[in-house]
DNA sequence: GGAATGACGATAA
DNA sequence: ATTATCGCCATTC
């Protein structure tokens, strides 16, 4: 049984996301300090029901895996910046409390 | 403790 | 752009 209390932290910040936003596997784990993008990873693939997980993405805009088409009709009905099957995270890239931190 | 695996990431070819 | 390989971190056998 892994981490309740890291895949909470996960599904925390997943739920943060706005929406035409997307955050990739390895800003999450680093936003946390913990544990690396597998870990995070893992955690979706059990806990990531009850979170939008499609906007959680790979470093390269990779959309799901497993679940692509759920995925990419989401972020079109969203209107995520999507770069044709993937998402530009050039704009799409989100971190938690980006303006806080700037503006 | 060592080997294998996994919703990953980066680099090389 | 795509495929292959290595590296990362934690879990499981």
């Amino acid at each position: 049984m892994a981490d309740e209390e890291f895949a909470e932290l996960v599904l925390t910040v997943v739920e943060q996301i706005p929406e035409g936003r997307a955050m990739s596997y390895g800003a999450i784990a680093e936003y946390l300090g913990r544990g690396g993008p597998r870990q995070v990873g893992a955690v979706m693939s059990y806990y990531g029901g009850g979170v939008p997980w499609h906007r959680v993405v790979a470093a390269n805009g990779r959309l799901v895996p497993g679940h692509e088409a759920e995925a990419l009709q989401r972020h079109r009905a969203e209107g995520t910046p999507l770069r044709g099957d993937k998402v530009d995270l050039r704009k799409a890239a989100w971190w938690p409390e980006p303006e806080a931190a700037s503006e």
